[in-house]
DNA sequence: GCCGTTTTCGGCCCGACTGTTTTCAGTCG
C-alpha cells in the first residue's frame, strides 16, 4: 500500500468522524497526519522497515494513536476504527460530504433526520421539496444543492497549470480592464506554484468593487457567490475562481490569506497568537486582554507579515507547512533557486525520434532563450513507436549534430545525448561502447511500470550502477491527473546516484513535473545533484524551464543544487560525468 | 488526536457570505 493509499484512508477516517460528529481538532489531526503521509518522500512501509513505530512517531502531527493506526492498515489492510465507522455510517454520505455547501453539519442531518445516505437519495429529496423541513433549510436551499449536485457530476478535478494560468490571463485582462483595479495578482496554489491547481484565486485591491465584481461576473457561467469583497465564480472553461477586492492599505497581509497554504496560515497564525499577536487579512495586530484586535502593527506588504512575527521573507513556493516556518525563525531558509541561473537543457528531442523539428531548429531555439548548451537526447530503439534509434542512427545523428553546430556557430554548445531506455531488467537500450561516446546519457523507465517495489528499486539501481548513465530521467514515471508513480524506494535509488554521481532530473514538462517537490527536496539532502531538463519534443516545449523552476523551489533547492546552473559547458560535462565515468 | 523557550492539560486561525434568521449556524476561502 502506497502513501496515497495510507493517506485516503486517513481522510476517510477524518471524513467520516466528522459526520459522526466527532470533536473538530480530532478531525482536524487525522487531515494533518493524512497531509503529511502524502507528502512523505519515502513509502512508509520502508520507513517502518528501517526505523519501526518511532520512525512514524517522529512526524509532526502524527503520534502514537494515529501512529499505529497506520501499522494496522500495513499489516491487516484495515484501520479497526475506521472499520467500525464504517458500519455506523454510511459510506455514501462522503460523496454527499463532497456536495459544495454541504458540510458534515447539514450531511449529517440529512442522514439522521431524512434517512439520506448517498447523493441520489438526497437529490430526490431537494426534488420533492423534503429539505426544507429541516430547520434553517428553504426552498432556495434546496435549489442549491441541486446545483451542486449537477457541478458534482460534472465536476472536472484540478487542472494542468498551463491551463490554470491560460485561464488566469483572461481573468486578470478582464479585471484590469475596469481601471479600478489598483494592484491585482493571482494568488492561492497557482501563486504557489503547485504541480497541479484546483481554482483560481485573484487579490484585487480597490477603492470600489462593483464594477470589478461585474466585470468576473462577465466571464462566468454561473455565479456561486457574489458579496462586496468576494465573489466565487464558474468560468466558462468549467474552472472555478475566486475573487477578493480589499483596500490598498490591506494589500500585504490580504495577498499573504490569499495564497496560503491553508495550512500555512493556520500555523503562522498559530506563531502569531503565541507572541500575544493576532494575523487575519487586514493585517497583524496586537491582542488586547480581552483577545480582541489591538493596534495594527503590519500589513501594508507582504514582507512586513513576515517580519513582525521576527521571520525571514517566505517565499510563496515554501508555504506549504513543511517546516518553513520555523526555518524562517532560525535563518536558515534557503536561497532559492531562480530561472536565470539555469544556462541549458539536457533533456531534448528531435525529428530523429518523436520530436517536431530537427535538431538546427531546437538549437536556433535555444539560442533565442539565451541557453549556452543543449543535449540533444531522442530516444533508443525500444521505443519503437518513437522511431528511437540503434546504435547505427545514433552515430548517423552525430553528424548531424555536428552540421547544425558548424551552422548555428559557438553562441551554444550542442551536446550528444540519448534518452536511453531502461529495459525491463534494469539493462541498457544502447551498447556501452555507443554510449561511452556521447556526452550526456539520460536513462529512463518508458515500460513494465506494474513491477512490484523490490523489482523496480532493483532495475533502477541497476542502471544507475551500470557506470553508463549520467541522469536518472523523470524518475517517478508518472504523468500528472493520468499515471500514478511506479511504485521503486526513493532512499536506495538516492543513495546508489549520489555514491555513482548520477544526477536526478526534475522533468520540467507540465504533464510530468518528474521528480515532484518533495522527491527533489529529499534527493538533495540525500546529497544527489538535480538537472532540470524540459524533455522539448518541439521548441516551444523549452519555455516549460520555468515548471521545473518551480518544483525545484518548492523542493527548497538552491543554485548549486542544480547542475545545469553551470554556464560552461566543459566544466557541466565534468559534473556530469564525475563519480562513474 | 497532537503538542509543549508559557504548558503533560487545555488550547488548537479568522473572517465573508448565505439563508433563514429576528440574532446566527454552517460552510467556505
Ligand atoms: N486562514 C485561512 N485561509 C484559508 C482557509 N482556506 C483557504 N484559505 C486561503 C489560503 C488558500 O491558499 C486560499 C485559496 O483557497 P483555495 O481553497 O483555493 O486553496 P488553494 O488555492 O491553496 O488550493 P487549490 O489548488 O485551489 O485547491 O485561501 C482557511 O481555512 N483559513
Ligand atoms: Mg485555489
Ligand atoms: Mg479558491
Ligand atoms: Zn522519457
Amino acid at each position: 500500500m502506497d502513501n496515497a493509499e495510507i493517506a485516503a484512508h486517513l481522510e476517510q477516517l477524518a471524513d467520516l468522524s466528522e459526520i459522526a460528529g466527532e470533536n473538530p481538532f480530532k478531525v482536524r489531526a487525522y487531515r494533518a497526519a493524512a497531509a503529511r503521509i502524502r507528502d512523505l518522500p519515502t513509502p512508509v512501509q520502508e520507513l517502518l522497515r528501517e526505523g519501526g513505530l518511532e520512525a512514524l512517531e517522529q512526524l509532526p502531527g502524527i503520534g502514537e494513536r494515529i501512529a499505529t493506526k497506520i501499522v494496522q492498515l500495513l499489516e491487516t489492510g484495515e484501520i479497526e476504527a475506521l472499520r467500525k465507522l464504517r458500519e455506523r455510517v454510511p459510506v455514501g454520505l462522503l460523496d454527499v460530504l463532497a456536495i459544495e455547501g454541504v458540510g458534515p453539519k447539514k450531511a449529517r442531518a440529512f442522514w439522521q433526520q431524512l434517512g439520506i445516505t448517498n447523493v441520489d437519495e438526497l437529490e430526490r429529496a431537494a426534488r420533492a421539496g423534503k429539505l426544507r423541513t429541516l430547520p434553517g433549510m428553504g426552498e432556495r436551499s434546496e435549489r442549491k444543492i441541486l446545483a451542486a449536485i449537477e457541478r458534482w457530476r460534472a465536476h472536472q478535478g484540478r487542472y494542468l497549470l498551463p491551463d490554470a494560468e491560460a485561464d488566469m490571463r483572461r481573468v486578470l485582462a478582464a479585471i484590469r480592464e475596469t481601471g479600478d483595479a489598483h494592484r491585482l495578482e493571482a494568488a492561492g496554489s497557482l501563486r504557489r506554484r503547485r504541480e497541479t491547481i484546483g481554482d483560481l484565486d485573484v487579490l484585487v485591491s480597490a477603492s470600489r468593487s462593483d464594477r470589478i465584481m461585474e466585470a468576473v461576473r462577465a466571464l462566468s457561467r454561473e455565479v456561486l457567490g457574489l458579496g462586496e469583497t468576494r465573489a466565487a465564480v464558474v468560468l466558462r472553461s468549467g474552472m472555478h475562481c475566486d475573487v477578493r477586492v480589499v483596500d490598498d492599505r490591506s494589500w500585504g497581509s490580504a495577498l499573504h490569506y490569499f495564497t496560503g497554504s491553508k495550512a500555512h496560515s493556520v500555523a503562522l497564525r498559530g506563531l502569531a497568537r503565541s507572541q500575544g499577536l493576532t494575523i487575519n487579512e487586514y493585517g497583524v495586530f496586537r491582542l488586547r486582554e480581552d483577545g480582541t484586535a489591538g493596534e495594527r502593527i503590519a500589513g501594508d506588504e507582504e514582507p512586513e507579515v513576515f517580519l513582525a512575527l521576527g521571520l525571514d521573507y517566505i517565499p510563496p513556493e515554501l508555504r506549504e507547512n513543511r517546516g518553513e516556518i520555523e526555518a524562517a525563525a532560525a535563518g536558515t531558509l534557503p536561497v532559492l533557486i531562480e530561472r536565470a541561473d539555469v544556462c541549458g537543457d539536457l533533456h531534448v528531442h528531435t525529428t530523429w525520434s518523436d520530436g517536431r523539428e530537427s535538431i538546427e531548429t531546437m538549437a536556433r531555439a535555444a539560442i533565442e532563450r539565451g541557453h549556452r548548451y543543449i543535449a540533444i537526447t531522442d530516444h533508443s530503439a525500444r521505443l519503437a513507436m518513437t522511431g528511437g534509434l540503434d546504435a547505427k542512427r545514433l552515430r548517423e545523428q552525430w553528424r548531424e549534430i555536428e552540421a547544425a553546430q558548424r551552422s548555428v556557430g559557438d553562441a551554444i554548445r550542442l551536446l550528444r545525448g540519448i534518452e536511453v531506455d531502461i529495459l525491463e531488467d534494469g539493462t541498457l537500450d544502447m551498447p556501452a561502447d555507443a554510449l561511452a561516446e556521447l556526452d550526456v546519457v539520460v536513462a529512463s523507465v518508458h515500460s513494465h511500470f506494474g513491477q512490484d517495489l523490490e523489482t523496480m528499486t532493483a532495475r533502477l539501481l541497476r542502471a544507475i550502477e551500470s557506470g553508463r548513465v549520467d541522469i536518472l530521467g523523470h524518475p517517478t514515471g508518472r504523468l500528472l491527473l493520468r499515471r500514478d508513480p511506479y511504485a521503486f524506494d526513493p532512499e536506495r535509488v538516492f543513495a546508489a546516484a549520489k555514491a555513482a554521481g548520477v544526477a536526478l532530473e526534475i522533468n520540467a514538462s507540465p504533464l510530468r513535473l518528474d521528480l515532484s517537490d518533495t522527491l527533489a527536496k529529499a534527493a538533495h539532502e540525500a546529497g544527489c545533484a538535480l538537472v532540470i531538463s524540459t524533455d522539448a519534443h518541439h521548441p516551444t516545449h523549452l519555455d516549460f524551464l520555468r515548471y521545473g523552476v518551480d518544483v525545484a523551489r518548492r523542493g527548497w533547492c538552491e543554485r548549486r543544487h542544480v547542475l545545469n546552473t553551470e554556464p560552461d559547458p566543459e566544466r557541466l560535462l565534468a559534473r556530469l560525468h564525475e563519480g562513474h565515468r
